[in-house]
DNA sequence: CTTAAAACTAACCAGTTAGTACATTAATTT
DNA sequence: AAATTAATGTACTAACTGGTTAGTTTTAAG
């Protein structure tokens, strides 16, 4: 983002300088399209919504990113790339089988949790039926190391005895990302219909513990 | 709908005559929005593109249904309408607390399957933060039995000492919508990042029994 | 210190879109 | 059958919105 300062307080013309900082200016406008796009998804995002919140101006956006789609796209990588980056420290062949299952569960739970505008951002995804994310090349590699990390983590609990054989480990994925994912992306609905609060601590941490507890009753023998 | 008709096949003037039919109108109007909302979401959606796929004009969506919002609103109290009416439907009575959940389970699962629509307005309703659910006195009416379905069935598991007692029916309400929701609601973005074709029936079958197994291991003792 | 490329600004535009004004025809009541 | 009301068709518009034109300023290389 590029700064306007006045050069000499003194002199009467105080005419502002402007710091060209690229960087700096595409992160501000990925941060703010970003805040946008999951507030309103896709098709409610305004461009020039995006341009009035940023210090830079509405022809940047497209200098730099070049279309509303291609804006959209670059906020969908950034989000996932940020959360595998997270995702890849939890180290989980230091714990027992159980215990790194939980601890995915509840990494997962958590992260979702706090980061409500990645969750929309893939609801909003899902709405466009994934068009977009079927162009990023970047999102197919981020993925690889979230499978086989699931899947090595498991081969590990069948191998000890712990874990009942057969199961298919995108399955059991898809079975965390489905109870972690929902308490955020369906919160409105569900909890209006259900007179609860989604969003409560106390309610947050009873149910969290029962979705890894669901998790562990699943796998174990 | 109404419909243009020509009075007299042979003369030369052929002078379309209209029927008045409100009630056809109204209803395919809903029955073309409803797809348009859920296609698009209530952003992307246009109005005009419902008129053309109605066989009436523009002007009779604002006669009966006044703005946009409105008519998105209609569709959804709509869609949850139809929903419950099957759903109600279930006589979870007449069966065994295990075999009475294995079949609400087995329903939600096959219902989201099976309308996607549905699915999809309840995701868009979520960008909305459920703005239009929360102004629908409807809808608020029609989710009162829905979960004292699951409250007797639960209690009747617990009293035969077949589930675990201390547990929170909607709690388990919101595992078994979350597990069901999820593989219609994200499989554009779940297949297409672990390369599954989330509504081929062997997938869609296999994973509807997981769902199950899932519910019945986490209440049973 | 010149010069060219990169970074940036302000004003503008053409197509779109929710919503409407006005006229007309069908149904219903008197 | 006249009069009134409900239902419908046509054409329009004001505001919005993604994207651009035309030009200026900063930066860095030679």
């Amino acid at each position: 983002m590029n700064q306007l300062v006045h050069s000499e307080p003194n002199s009467q013309s105080a005419k502002p300088v402007r710091t060209n900082d690229p960087e700096r200016t595409m992160a501000g406008i990925l941060e703010v399209a970003t805040q946008e796009f999951a507030e309103k998804g896709l098709d409610g995002a305004r461009i020039d919504a995006i341009a009035a919140a940023t210090q830079t101006s509405k022809r940047m956006i497209y200098y730099y990113f070049g279309s509303k789609e291609k804006l959209y796209l670059a906020v969908l990588e950034e989000s996932y790339r940020r959360m595998r980056s997270i995702e890849a420290q939890l180290h989980l062949e230091d714990l027992s089988p159980v215990q790194a299952l939980r601890r995915l569960v509840t990494f997962t739970f958590d992260h979702h949790h706090g980061n409500p505008d990645f969750v929309r951002l893939v609801m909003s995804e899902n709405m466009q039926r994934g068009n977009y994310l079927a162009q990023s090349q970047l999102i197919e590699a981020l993925n690889v190391p979230a499978i086989s990390a699931i899947d090595k983590l498991y081969a590990r609990g069948v191998a000890q005895g712990v874990f009942r054989a057969g199961l298919d480990p995108i399955d059991i994925h898809a079975s965390i990302s489905a109870l972690t994912f929902f308490n955020v992306s369906n919160q409105h609905t569900f909890g209006f219909i259900f007179k609860q609060n989604m969003t409560a601590l106390p309610a947050v941490t009873a149910r969290r513990e029962n979705v890894v507890e669901m998790l562990v009753r699943f796998v174990q023998i």
